[in-house]
DNA sequence: AGGCAAGATGTAATCGATTACAAAAGTCGA
DNA sequence: TCGACTTTTGTAATCGATTACATCTTGCCT
């Protein structure tokens, strides 16, 4: 009952490769999952017939019946952000390797779409989720857990038994980011934070905090600024900053994009990095090494961080969801380049050396 | 008969649904699908039973009697190039909108991964096809077309019967760069070119060719770099540069990477941009306007260009192979900013203007 | 009340594979 | 050559929805 117009080309069915064969559709199916299992001459027929028909398996009917889709839907909340343009290669790379495909579900920050991927995962359309939206309503995690629906979170610390976490240190880096501008003598600070719901967001400023506290440092001695991780919060910040009377002179930004709209804005308005202040940023973004000056950061280990979490992800698929402990966390590294250097009492002509330096976070 | 662990839960399935309100399941089935085809009280009824049963319809199932899975895949070469990202949020957008979701394929410049997508959409697990990588194998082509599955190529040109192809004017963009940087007084020219076996870098290298000829400049006038739209391809090419007695004063890059990447090496070789050189990228990412001094760019109409392409693709999903020429060309907007600036004879200190402009490429 | 059209619902076939189970074919030693 | 056992193949049920067609209600007009 082909339709209308595209699908009126001869339409091969497993039945049509049996019969051309001379063999029964089981042996066309056994001879394409697992050529072992029959002999060989009967496999050459069908492999033959197979050949001459052009047949490619319908596989919605094999889902359907294998109740297995072999496809894992992976939700972002920005395809645009280069942090997760990488990490979903790790991804990608990872579940290919096993035969998985995946969804990628962008919100664009719109929970209206949220639900859709829900929905899909729901409907059976996938055998398991990564999560890398900072925040996800009660009542789906309920409704997901209720479906037993392997699951791992991806920066995104969700607090729920069976759903691992695969994250980065994002409060231990911060803290390090923090030590690191005090090493440097910087003692009045500013910080560039994350959307506040995101759970990201929040582990980052309380290692900001233990930072703070760590240095002996008080709400006296630190700003912080709202941001969304994107280029256009460093250039809000940037603004409040110009029009503090004590600025600080150590900037740490929560994400590279934000960081960077800082550093333009300043510049711009006569400030110069790193002489009078001082900026770190957090993700480490190939664009990070590519801005004047380049920009001292943490990088996450994008591409691991993908990985692994397909990993776990795969290992719950598996093996069903399982009550080990599979959380992880990867360390970061300092990328120690241009845009951070030591305070200055009295910031007049200075040399600036350039570096090339890479050192790893220290725990 | 549930898998091991996971699956173990209450499945629900429609006949449960029908049970529990107490009709079939084409009642259930119709409730679900067009409600007015029911009569209200047995509409609340099954609704009510659906609620309570938290019943999700299997997909995977409807899609194997419906024949469509109501998904589109796309195929993008690179998913960490930001160009992409945003076609793909156009894209996104207007399938979403249209009740369609996506499948995303990255390729990672890796030709094996593309026969993996061609099994995926040959196997009837998408409604139609979107390939933006620049270069589809002759076997494929012949395979999908037989095939006939709707398809769309973006952002590469594919000369093919039934095949549309949604791009941005490259040729036309390509030769007003020329005429531009011409126009200021470079006389002797320099083009970071795409990956030669890829379409749109061939479009984009002809119309430079055709600037250079309307110019009426010969061959002795200018210099070709490969490159592969990224930035590392603006680093070689810059080192070329440098390399050379008699440098050019305009550079058309054919991506913006390649543009950031040029720049940031030839500027710390101590060339100064615009006084020595203009550099006119080809893009218009975010990016470009967070680099100093901020990057002079053909702006590609991305997120148009996305939901163009799958405007398209959806007709032919729904009206069937049409043999109407549903070729799109969309026009780009010039963004000058302060990477280029009037040939200077002797570059001297120049006092650089800051620049606020944009205007639209007139054909 | 009777008749008829329109509307609502149910029955059962169908989509295209996989796979449990049964049946047939092959292997091998006595 | 005859079991006994293993290997290979076939038959038919199954996955979970949709939908053509048949049947049953309902409403309305005379």
């Amino acid at each position: 009952m082909s339709r209308k117009g595209w699908l009126s080309a001869k339409e091969v069915r497993i039945a049509d490769v049996a019969r051309l064969a001379g063999v029964s559709t089981a042996t066309v199916s056994r001879v394409l999952a697992d050529p072992n299992k029959v002999r060989q001459k009967t496999r050459d027929l069908v492999t033959e017939a197979v050949r001459r028909s052009g047949y490619t398996p319908n596989s919605v009917a094999r889902n359907l019946r294998t109740r297995r889709t072999m496809t894992a839907l992976v939700v972002v909340p920005n395809l645009a952000n280069p942090v997760f343009a990488q990490i979903l290669r790790g991804i990608d790379d990872e579940l290919t390797q096993s035969g998985y495909g995946l969804v990628i579900g962008n919100l664009d920050n719109c929970a209206e779409r949220e639900a859709r991927y829900v929905e899909l995962a729901l409907s059976r359309q996938v055998d398991g989720i990564i999560l890398m939206n900072g925040r996800i309503p009660e009542s789906d995690k309920r409704t997901m857990r209720e479906a037993e629906l392997p699951m791992v979170a991806m920066c995104a610390a969700i607090h729920e038994e069976k759903i691992p976490n695969v994250v980065v240190q994002d409060r231990e880096a911060s803290r390090a980011a923090v030590e690191y501008l005090v090493r440097l003598g910087h003692r009045r600070l500013g910080y560039i934070a994350g959307p506040p719901p995101n759970v990201i967001a929040a582990e980052r400023l309380a290692g900001f905090l233990d930072g703070i506290a760590e240095a002996g440092l008080t709400e006296r001695d630190f700003v912080c600024w709202e941001g969304r991780f994107v280029f256009s919060a460093g250039v809000a910040a940037a603004e409040a900053f110009l029009r503090l009377k004590n600025r600080p002179t150590g900037i740490y930004a929560s994400s590279d994009e934000s960081a960077i709209g800082f550093i333009k804005v300043v510049r711009a308005a006569g400030v110069r990095i790193p002489e009078d202040v001082s900026v770190i940023g957090f993700d480490g973004i190939e664009f990070a090494d590519y801005v004047e000056p380049t920009l001292t950061t943490f990088r996450q280990p994008l591409h691991d961080l993908g990985r692994k979490g397909a990993d776990v992800l795969l290992k719950m698929i598996r093996q069903g969801m399982s009550p080990e402990d599979w959380n992880v966390r990867l360390p970061l590294t300092l990328l120690e380049r241009d845009t951070t250097g030591p305070f200055l009492r009295d910031p007049k002509k200075v040399s600036r050396q350039s570096r090339a330096r890479t050192r790893v976070l220290s725990q």
